[in-house]
DNA sequence: TGTACATCAGTGAACGCGCGTTCACTGATGTAC
DNA sequence: TGTACATCAGTGAACGCGCGTTCACTGATGTAC
């Protein structure tokens, strides 16, 4: 226990505890709230006050921390992706990222930054620097940053309409061959032109 | 007054008068609830049970007038799409709609369509036929199914990027560049292979 | 090494809030004879 | 045309709820001498 700031206090490591606590509940769909992750956690619907602001300061710690493994869901154990389908895959991995934690993914996403510069500020535009990065790498001749803003486009929107179920229903597995399949047909949709 | 169902009740037309309560309140980005919309109706609290099962129901009538709305939004005084960059301008108000409506757009989209088949989730499978209509005018040869999700998932991602500020910050007006800029750059993607 | 003290993480009672929803009701409108 | 009645849109009081946040507190930990 206790990975982060200290060591052995009153209670371990509450700070961690109530970010662990809260994480499950987004994974459980329960609804989230301060005093619900005071429970979960074992402690004082007032016990949290040490460690987080206020509610918010509690919910931007939790986004900071999904930017960052969504972060890493698209680098770790992979190379740099080289060609349109490796980008595609990237793609699916963000979809699929959405889907498997969707109370998260909202929580990141569905309200706007805090103008705030704060970390949570910070950890998405990472994100997006990651994006532009790859993007260059693929389409060395291309805008970049362009680019980079249309696939995030993509696949955001792909996660999103998925997740609100606005698309056909569709098993899980198949969600990556739609995905897949969208990239292709906006990567080659102006063939006619050849 | 009084476009819809019946004439002069007690109160005119109460169904019409809240959905119009309710959607300015959106506009005016105050929190939506069932009580405030009454209030705002200048009804008691209770009045709205007359006409809408519960809160969600009037909810569900709300996304379900925006979808209306924005595919009028899409079609009213434009020619069906002839090429790329008019389909880019279709993205683009798809993108202004959603900034002109935040709450609105968040409404329709944040959440997942209740699995019963309503009218809401028929307003917005027939905004997904819109777009694969356009999209197979434009691209005949294309898999337009596919291309519509695609193209769907593009403006719509860019729409909640720009919603949530995910991107750098960037005046109204630079916003319709930035999606077109998007949609070029996308489209043009696998120009090395030329 | 032992005592006195400061620090500060966590407690527990209490606040005021707006919410969705129920219930029995009232009173205007429309209809049958 | 006039009366008796049914309908049903809107009322108003009340319910129980969980929430975020405050406050004065307690009691374990770490530190200075």
């Amino acid at each position: 226990m206790s990975t982060s700031s200290k060591g052995g206090y009153h209670h371990g490591d509450l700070r961690a505890a109530l970010l662990e606590a809260a994480m499950q509940m987004l994974e459980e769909g329960e609804p989230f709230s301060l005093r619900a992750v005071a429970r979960r956690a074992g402690v004082s619907p007032t016990a949290p006050y040490r460690h987080f602001a206020d509610r918010e300061a509690l919910e931007s710690a939790l986004a900071t921390e999904g930017f960052r493994e969504l972060k890493a869901r698209l680098t770790e154990g992979r190379a740099l992706p080289a060609s349109a389908s490796e980008l595609a895959e990237l793609g699916v991995a963000y979809v699929h990222f959405a889907l498997e934690r969707p109370a998260l993914f909202r929580l990141m996403f569905g309200q706007p930054c805090s103008d705030t510069h704060d970390e949570r500020v910070q950890a998405a535009s990472e994100l997006r620097d990651l994006l532009a990065l790859l993007l260059a790498h693929i389409f060395p001749e291309a805008d970049a940053p362009s680019l980079a803003t249309a696939a995030w486009g993509l696949v955001h929107g792909l996660a999103f309409l998925h997740l609100d179920g606005k698309l056909p229903a569709t098993p899980r597995k198949d969600v990556a061959i739609r995905v897949r399949t969208a990239f292709e047909a906006i990567l080659s949709a102006n063939a006619p032109r050849r």
